[in-house]
DNA sequence: CTGTTAGCGCCTTCAA
DNA sequence: TTGAAGGCGCTAACAG
């Protein structure tokens, strides 16, 4: 039966007839290695659970400087499915390892951002994920420098901490092929441009979807630059639309280009994937919603979280490994389905 | 110039020449009620900024039992913006009163809350945020009721927990408002239905557009159900627009559904908003990337976290108040401009 | 195999 | 106006 004011190790060694210090051994799961009787083990493990005994982490968290809780840092959470998805997947690898997440938002402010750095280490967090919602160079704070951190969806070239990132270019390889196998990568054209300059996401599918097409003898034939918004990917396709040549793909750099894309093309009179093929990046909900459901490579959102999780529990004694976690295709409708012998003789 | 080694407030009263006594006095902002001179004051803090020194938390917490933290509890985060830009709300609200939040997501699995709450709780949370990413009744778990709680986007009928919730009821009734300015409230069809009997937003939004309607003396012409969902709601319209009177109006019960409805739409030819005016909830940006953007009555996503966050942290010898936040019309150009004697009309 | 002792860093009575 | 002392709950040497 559960106690109305707070249960403390010593009650339950108390009820158990043994010292605190032989409870806490055998509750913390070192009765073998401290060679504790076996009936001491029951009487202790029973007195907690009629207790309803809590260790009291804040007391541990003095004790030890580990608290069982990591940061997570992000410039924003609320655009896209990005954040939250990564979210998700840092919380539940945590939670699987009996962590929780603080976590806070700096909203791309340094000032923001250092405040919350001194909150989580004041916290004595035992690692912090930094992470970014654009993939991109970042310059990493100097308080971070001597913690247990990763970067997660940048990196900072002038530090050695450990990084989860996904595989951006051969992203970008995936979607030649998909284009290449449809049998649509005669005028491929791109559709999106990076105006941060730190940003790598674009250059780097850009990169791998080039060196794909260039296997197969093909090349980019253009870009129709626009910021990755759906307004601006509308205007710009749509403009574009007025006097280029038709094409036979277009490569969006994220889902939301290609819903601007999609708008475009519908306006002026253009069939997916019969008139033109679209692939995406990203794999959000965005692409699964439209008619057809774009065919996107998707990050892999919650893998990305999970992995950073991982890199801060590894082994200290280890010198911590960077991860790139590979995008993967999702097929939706907007690209034409090769026939059966295209297909297989494009994967032999 | 920092330490390397971690300061403690001790090596502040030394350097000071004081006792860590009076330097804690100083430091709380406790001097003038302990009439601590002013000489003193000027060391310590001097001492304090030279030494970088910041106080352990987790000593404080276990001499104050009080942590700084709040946890925030969801059962979903990462469909939709709800979560995520409420997050954001109460992140912003928690950091500006010198709070950190420590977030975990349930699944909808009662085991897995069960074990959250007890982590959160044996952390020394100040309060917890238990949010729901549907409005909904809910079944708040035992353990939180002796704590300090507060419900967000749900209630719980057999508690007496303080809620935020959105004001739904008022939301539909804005939604009809605009239908009837803008003079297409003849035959309005509600899209959308809640299949989950714990659901509340559905049938509160509806319930407002009725009464809305009637004060025009106008009525809902009928409900076209089908999931909040975007296929759903697409197959749905589709269907029923094959043998249905053309609508002059749709109300979609989300954004989600709304998008669905304009692909619908879009394929019988129906133009938006000549031949159909078209008003959803929730206002995410789901509504602003159609076109024509949604006219949609918006959540106050972000106002709705930091007002949990503020309920949490009102003065504790008060009785803790719900709170009803309204939402606000976000017009997109899915429903026509009235004429302007119309809206004056209207408005009168 | 188990208990005693000694703090972790901070706040807070109580005395001076 | 300030300092000394005690203890929040837990863990880890060190004895026995």
């Amino acid at each position: 039966v559960a106690q109305s004011r707070k249960v403390t190790l010593s009650d339950v060694a108390g009820r158990a007839g043994v010292s605190a210090t032989t409870a806490s051994y055998i509750l913390n799961g070192r009765s073998a290695e401290m060679r504790i009787s076996a009936g001491a083990q029951v009487r202790v493990r029973e007195a907690a659970a009629e207790l309803a005994y809590r260790p009291n982490r804040s007391a541990r968290a003095l004790r030890t400087a580990t608290t069982k809780t990591f940061g997570l840092l992000s410039d924003f959470v609320a655009s896209g499915q990005f954040a939250s998805r990564m979210l998700t997947g840092a919380s539940a690898a945590a939670r699987a390892a009996d962590h929780l997440l603080v976590m806070a938002e700096s909203e791309g402010d340094a000032g923001l951002e250092g405040q919350i750095i001194e909150e989580m280490l004041d916290r004595q967090v035992d690692g912090i994920i930094y992470a970014t919602v654009a993939a991109r160079r970042a310059t990493v704070p100097a308080p971070l420098h001597a913690e247990n951190v990763v970067l997660l969806n940048c990196f900072d070239p002038a530090s050695s901490l450990p990084t989860v990132l996904p595989d951006e270019f051969e992203g970008g390889r995936t979607a030649a092929r998909t284009l290449i196998e449809a049998g649509t990568a005669e005028r491929v054209f791109i559709v999106g441009h990076d105006e941060d300059a730190r940003a790598i996401a674009g250059p780097l599918r850009v990169e791998g979807l080039t060196s794909g097409l260039a296997e197969a003898g093909k090349a980019v034939a253009g870009v129709v630059e626009c910021a990755w918004r759906v307004p601006a990917a509308y205007g710009a396709v749509a403009a574009w639309l007025e006097h280029s040549p038709r094409p036979t793909a277009l490569v969006c750099l994220n889902d939301r280009v290609a819903v601007g894309a999609y708008q475009a093309l519908a306006e002026f009179g253009l069939r997916i994937p019969d008139d033109v093929a679209v692939v995406s990046f990203d794999g959000s909900d965005l692409a699964a919603w439209q008619r057809p459901p774009v065919t996107s490579i998707a990050l892999p959102f919650e893998a990305l979280g999970a992995a950073a999780v991982r890199v801060l529990m590894r082994d200290k004694s280890e010198p911590a490994a960077s991860v790139r976690l590979p995008m993967s295709l999702v097929s939706g409708g907007s690209v034409p389905t090769p026939r059966p012998a295209d297909r297989r003789s494009a994967r032999a």
